[in-house]
DNA sequence: CAAACCATCCCATAACGTGGGAAAGTCTAT
DNA sequence: ATAGACTTTCCCACGTTATGGGATGGTTTG
């Protein structure tokens, strides 16, 4: 099929408008259109409150219809979409199942997964929540907490799932320090025996946490002899791959 | 000038598709089109990323590339576009100028107002910054921090503009405490002799005070005997139905 | 005071979007 | 299993509708 002309060419507009807001003859430089044309597509745009424009003048901005648009799409559907790609990569490159996870009460909520082609693997926690204390994807959340609401989360009951499960307070308050640091924390068979995982933080674009991206795998294999490090960073730069496609933009000074 | 017919239909798509997500027939019934001219339309906001739909499945939701433009409005030149008509329907019933502040930093920022008809009238201080504490908006702006973020900044330097200035840290947590309850604040004299001023918060869809809402006047005529309820009452409903503009919906229970 | 630039309007032309209808696919109920 | 209802997808002839050249008037720049 063939996509409608003036469709596409209304959305190369608004694309560019978006970029920067423009007037008509600067729009019809940059996408190669008639000035009429460009004059009758804006004229349609701005009637349907896709774009504005203050007062008199002739610069045309992304409009309030559009907003609400966006403003219905839930974050969740969106982080998925958004990494679905990179996730791919990083279980083809770590050749371990890699997932995504997000904060919900004292609670890690799975909202994604791509499992590993290895025949031995593990099972798929899509859909499951797990308390925070005992994951990695929690102790990232954590680490992005304020520390009150630390305080508050360390009070509550912490319940041991393995031996090595880690519940006291100082423990958890030393390990969110070093996520805090690193960029990463790796848990090696808390939550189940057998299981180690490692997890980062994926941003939204005003800079908050909107979820994290882990990957696990059966401790026999995985993280390979001396390759923590190695892995550690490469779950931390598809976590930042994520977080750029949501529109994080890494060096952030200003606000 | 006539509205191009296919992005008329494109939208009013998009707009039912953002109000719920749904498949071509059922579209195409919504919008009293045939199936085949929505399914080419379709079509081609799919190929542009302006919508999605979940692997082979066909219902269609608002896609990456809408949520992409929406980020690139600036907060708050939405917060005066969606103001304007109330603002000045504030200023008419109140006969006083009405104006839009953001929070930055320790300060309140001035960033639209409407002058009052008023031959006697207050300048305008759009652009300015002022101290928190010593305007209503800043009031409003600190009755929505955490505690801990307000007793800090109790802590940094508060001066005095005029002799009825409150800068005791105990009278301002009390004021606060005030517009927490009441949802605005007056403020007597305490920025400049002879004016008084009134403000109220504007909250944005996910529920964060976005901005305030103030009117202001010289304090010989504003407010008039006995109306101070009156004109309170009426500035929080124009400060609602600015939020409600925006997207806040007013009884938000969950989340 | 030109010259350059820009937004807006008009209109003849045919390119392009349109919608009927058929075919292929999917789901439901018996 | 099988038929029937209801989807989505594909095709194509038709003429509605988008298109862009150019003319006009307004605004900025040197």
């Amino acid at each position: 099929m063939k996509v409608v002309q003036s469709i596409e060419r209304a959305f190369a507009i608004l694309n560019e408008i978006s970029r920067s807001p423009a007037g008509i003859s600067e729009l019809s430089r940059s996408a190669g259109l008639p000035t009429s044309t460009v004059a009758r597509l804006l004229y349609s745009l701005e009637k349907l409150d896709v774009i504005e424009r203050e007062d008199g003048k002739s610069i045309y901005r992304i409009g309030p219809s559009v907003v609400t648009m966006a403003s219905s799409v839930n974050p969740t559907q969106r982080l998925l979409t958004a990494a679905q790609p990179h996730l791919r990569g990083l279980v083809e490159t770590l050749g371990e199942a890699a997932g995504l996870a997000i904060p919900a009460g004292y609670d890690v909520h799975y909202i994604g997964e791509i499992d590993s082609p290895h025949p031995v693997q593990i099972r798929d926690w899509t859909g499951t929540s797990l308390p925070m204390h005992i994951v990695p994807s929690g102790i990232i959340f954590l680490a992005h907490w304020p520390d009150d609401a630390v305080e508050a989360f360390l009070k509550h009951p912490l319940d041991r799932f393995t031996a090595q499960t880690v519940i006291s307070p100082p423990a958890i308050r030393e390990r969110i320090l070093e996520a805090r640091e690193k960029g990463y924390v790796w848990l090696f068979e808390e939550f189940s025996e057998g299981i180690n995982s490692i997890a980062a933080p994926v941003f939204n674009h005003t800079g908050s946490v909107l979820g994290a991206l882990h990957s696990h795998g059966p401790s026999y294999r995985f993280p390979s002899e001396g390759m923590e490090d190695v892995i550690a960073q490469r779950v931390m730069q598809i976590a930042s791959s994520i977080s750029e496609a949501l529109g994080f933009t890494p060096n952030q000074t200003s606000k």
